[in-house]
DNA sequence: CGTGTCGATTAGTTCTGCTTATATTTGTAG
DNA sequence: CTACAAATATAAGCAGAACTAATCGACACG
């Protein structure tokens, strides 16, 4: 901890006399008395244990000593990071600048975002947004927790004693069948009997993403025993698998491409709990105006796309 | 002026809460009361007009808002800032740091600097070492006066009000003959009468530079109205020309290059009024140590090189 | 439902910083 | 050389800020 006996009023004094010229000018500037100044530079150079101004006397102006020189160099530095810092804070408390760092993952990043971002960007132009992507809800929480991110989208059913959480809305799980394939020839209605997928290879997720498990647990719950044909990350390569012939493949309905005309999309009858598509931010901390704002907007995006994607 | 309330303190408090995750754990590691930092706190929250702290209440620890990270971003770096200011004025204090930007002219440049530069580095390693080269005395006085170099070489007889002048020797004008020309032979001497120069074209220094003005100044006196055949800014230039039997030259001794073997060198009878060499600093500053070092190196470095050059 | 661990608040004291008034220093004019 | 002008330094007193000690209130945990 440097300088203890340091203030800032010190540095505004040196500053001011070092505009001026003099004591007094500087007094005035800074609405003191002449004595004011003369006692706050006399503290400055007891604290640093040097002179910071030659005083020649009479009517010339002070000038600055070398070491004056030096810490003045320093005090404009301070007082404009000061300057640019309230701006800045103020432009936070406004909800119209600074930095929103978001954090998502795939299906959200590729179905939301696109229209949540462009609406905040149209909102709060000189906010600067920043996007953490990851697939697992733990990673999300831990950039959370560190205060990388400032909120983040979360897949659901999820619980965590650290976080607020915000549903935005359920994303129900749906089959992906190849448009010319047996299981759509046999099952041509708009519902497909969970049951039927009973030993047939499929395509998913890997293991240890979040849909995976659901899926897993919730068709085991059913009394199948899933197995997988083939595995990705990305969501547009299951689907290509499943155009292909690979295996049907059930995703959340957010995660699909329902315009590609080589699949079909069915649902699962019983169905698999749906998939909640939820915000976090950290328990009872303060939110900033922006992020409040990107919730706003959020909310109202969800609800409106998933109405789009249920139709 | 931004943020008027604020003051280090406040910062320092922010800083330590940060730190320790607790108020109290901040008052431990600064050595005040619980009471005095969420006082501390609350003035600074007061001034900034936003909370800079969560506080959950019970025994789980205070987290920053978004505005407190905002305003810890710059706490720390002023700190940082205060910090290595305060280590350089040190450096400063015990002249073994910091630069010194010293003021030179051509001549001193090639035959003092040199020694003095060398003895200065071993004296004190860490000091930066910049030099300004002008030929004439007002542009390093204007250099001097803007703060722009600590010290300067000047060549005299000068004075100015602004200025303390530190004499380091005379320099006296010589003259430069070449090895086998006529007047070499005419005067074999190690004396030349200067008046015999009348009529006989010269090499020598540009109008607007010192010499040139001193040196006519002094011809005129003695009833000669010296004209050049050859000018030139440059020393060694000027006793090339004087080596290809182009003309004499008139040069300060510690101008010339006595071991060159086309040349004699010859003193003025009678004299020139000699060259000044001083050391000029602004009248009444206080000068740093490391420049009180260099004066004192330069006056024992130049009473030496001067010595030798007239032997 | 008490108990422990925090932060907030209050009251009182100390100390810092400001002001007014005066002394001191330096340069300049007569 | 003296007197004056213009600047800073210093002294004394006062007002306000900051700190301490003690107490209150909120929250979590057992």
């Amino acid at each position: 901890m440097p300088f203890t006996d340091l203030d800032l009023r010190h540095l505004r004094a040196l500053i001011a006399v070092a505009d001026e010229g003099s004591f007094i000018g500087a007094a005035d500037a800074l609405r003191l008395s002449q004595a004011a100044i003369s006692q706050q530079i006399a503290g400055l150079e007891r604290a640093i244990g040097q002179r910071v101004f030659d005083r020649p006397g009479g009517p010339k102006p002070v000038v600055l000593t070398p070491a004056g020189r030096m810490l003045l160099t320093s005090a404009t530095a301070i007082m404009g990071l000061l300057e640019s810092t309230q701006t800045d804070l103020q432009d936070l408390a406004a909800g119209t600048g600074g930095r929103l760092s978001i954090g998502t993952y795939q299906s959200v990043s590729v179905q939301l975002l696109p229209d949540v971002v462009s609406e905040l960007r149209s909102v709060a132009p000189e906010l600067t947004i920043g996007l953490i992507e990851h697939d697992r809800n733990d990673e999300l929480v831990a950039e959370l927790l560190s205060d990388a991110i400032d909120v983040t989208f979360l897949a659901g059913p999820y619980e965590h004693e650290s976080l607020d959480l915000i549903p935005l809305g359920t994303d129900p799980f749906v089959l992906l069948l190849p448009a010319n394939g047996d299981l759509a020839r046999r099952h041509p209605g708009r519902r497909f009997p969970t049951t039927a997928l009973a030993g047939i290879p499929l395509v998913g997720e890997h293991e240890p993403q979040y849909g995976a498990g659901t899926i897993n647990a919730g068709l085991r719950g059913m009394g199948l025993r899933p197995r997988y044909a083939f595995r990705s990350y990305d969501n547009g390569a299951q689907q290509g698998m499943v155009r292909a012939g690979v295996g049907p493949a059930i995703m959340p309905l957010l995660a699909t491409d329902p315009t590609d005309p080589g699949i079909v999309i069915k649902s699962l009858d019983p169905p698999l709990e749906p998939r909640t598509i939820m915000l976090a931010t950290r328990k009872g901390a303060t939110r900033a105006p922006a992020t409040e704002t990107f919730i706003r907007i959020a909310k109202r995006a969800c609800r409106a796309r998933l109405a789009r994607a249920r139709a």
